[in-house]
DNA sequence: TTGTAAGCGTTATCAA
DNA sequence: TTGATAACGCTTACAA
């Protein structure tokens, strides 16, 4: 393999020259330019791109901390992230963490060892005190409302999205609502859990454990959930699900069992992906892939002034509810 | 940032006894290895990981090149590829391509500049020439049957699996059938036109182009698929579908439109995906996830001699031919 | 406009 | 068991 300084002997030139030529820098005459780019063809030179990152302290590449891959939720905010990776020129890391705290550490290790120059987490397990422990380290960029602490992120306000969701079901008639999530305890949960206690309460309704359905991740969920509120004596009698996944195999397990949908039961997607628009489900939108895009931007925007992107979101009424 | 130059003056050591110390090589009295940790603590030291890639000329990067992310079948790759990685101590970066051929030239770049020790090649546009011009820089790993050529590969067979579809619904009484496919120009699905050629011949069957549905991707896909099949006069009888998201479409579509499953359209998927069990659509097992282990390891493989691994696959029957 | 030389932070060789 | 010191291949002051 031939480096910089073969390079330069073989032009007759300077390393630094070199350099420059590689860089595309000015101060270096047409002539030995082009004694260096016939060196560079004569040789095969090709740069390597550990020494440039040692040397500037830098690697162009962006961490991105995921528990699992296949779920549209973060297989879109990856497809975002990819899109603005590749205008800038970086490259992303994948780090699955199956919520494994340990692999959470790791990514955040790789910060510390300039692996990457940025790490965004799109969801964790971990806690926020351990975040805090690597800030000093580099930028870390989560998806979840960060407003108050010292982490830029780009959110969706779910407290905010879930109230909104039941006060329309609550207008529509509905007093028996539930809801679908994938995992109970992560932060975004909470927050719905939260809108739910309130809602409930401001209504005088009460709150119904068995209205939450957890594990409810891809399509093949919504059988489980149907299962369930047919085995119920009180069921209810709308749901928010927070991913059109699900709620597309809620729909149609319904259809199965003769549940009529919105009749006998009251659909709300969330993300609005293609499979919402065909199958008619009402949804929120969820621009996903604009939120990764925007949390990639994050990790690679110099300013060091903290960023809290709040994403609107938006209902699209068809015909589940 | 304190490095191991001062870490050494701290502990009153010499820098490869530093180096010794931090990767746990023998010949290090215990007085001086704790020296070293002492300083480590009080230095709150951090290896610079960069200056170790390049000094060891590797960087237990692996790159992997998608079209897309947001598909069953490259991210249940990822999948697999993301548990051996962690296996093994090493990290995943993503190359999303579109199909864009810059742009899987830019990951083999990566190669080339050893900022990836090997590349995983899981669906492309560019020709094979362009692949064996990269070879020399290290290992190049496909999805796709090479044998005859010097690229090792983890592959299905895809003449041969329709082949027998194709033959399984003959025996079924079918003689009209056609097939879904995602992108007819790739390599998988030049093979299965080729097994569909000679269905066709060895029966004595026309050869229907109208029969192949192409861009068949996602569930929301399947809409199209019915729709052009309610047009036709002389429709298939049975379809063979490249995805399982695709045929859950399908057979959505189909029940909204009366059409009976497998009464007027018998339909096989691949993969094996949750929604064909939860759907009970009969379909073709393909190991996606342990097809992407293998084409780890292939990628972390010592040993230069050639491998071709092919995966067979395995018919699952359920409901729908 | 050019070049020298000092980093960047490691690992590895070799002599002691 | 230890430690100088030479790589690794590049960027970038600084001097000329």
């Amino acid at each position: 393999m031939t480096n910089i300084r073969d390079l330069a002997k073989m032009a007759g030139v300077s390393v630094t020259t070199v350099s420059r030529v590689l860089n595309n820098h000015p101060y270096v005459s047409e002539e030995k330019r082009n004694a260096v780019f016939d060196a560079i063809k004569q040789s095969n030179y090709q740069q390597n791109i550990n020494a440039v990152h040692l040397s500037m302290g830098k690697t162009f590449l962006i961490g991105v901390v995921v528990p699992f891959i296949e779920h549209p939720y973060f297989y879109l905010l990856i497809k975002g992230m990819s899109v603005e990776a590749l205008e800038n020129n970086y490259k992303l890391v994948l780090i699955q963490t199956n919520y494994m705290e340990s692999r959470e550490l790791e990514a955040m290790q790789m910060l510390k060892q300039k692996q990457i120059d940025a790490l965004i987490i799109c969801s964790r397990k971990c806690d926020w005190q351990t975040i805090e422990e690597y800030l000093p380290y580099g930028p870390i960029i989560l998806c979840e409302d960060t407003r108050g602490k010292n982490v830029p992120s780009t959110f969706v306000d779910h407290y905010k999205a879930f109230l909104f969701a039941f006060d329309y079901l609550f207008q529509k008639g509905h007093r028996k609502i539930g809801y679908c999530i994938g995992r109970r305890s992560g932060t975004n949960s909470k927050q719905r859990e939260m809108a739910f206690k309130e809602f409930t309460a401001n209504h005088h309704l009460p709150y119904e454990h068995d209205y939450i359905f957890n594990h409810c991740l891809h399509f093949e969920d919504g059988e489980q959930v149907i299962h369930r509120i047919t085995q119920m004596i009180d069921p209810p009698t709308a749901l928010l699900v927070t991913n059109d996944d699900v709620a597309a195999g809620i729909v149609m397990c319904a259809q199965n069992r003769n549940l009529s949908i919105p009749g006998d039961l009251a659909i709300i997607g969330f993300n609005n992906q293609p499979i919402a628009k065909m199958m008619n489900i009402t949804t929120i939108e969820i621009p996903l892939v604009d939120i990764g895009r925007k949390l990639f931007q994050h990790a690679i925007r110099q300013n060091s002034k903290i960023v809290y992107d709040e994403i609107p979101v938006k209902l699209i009424e068809r015909k589940t509810v």
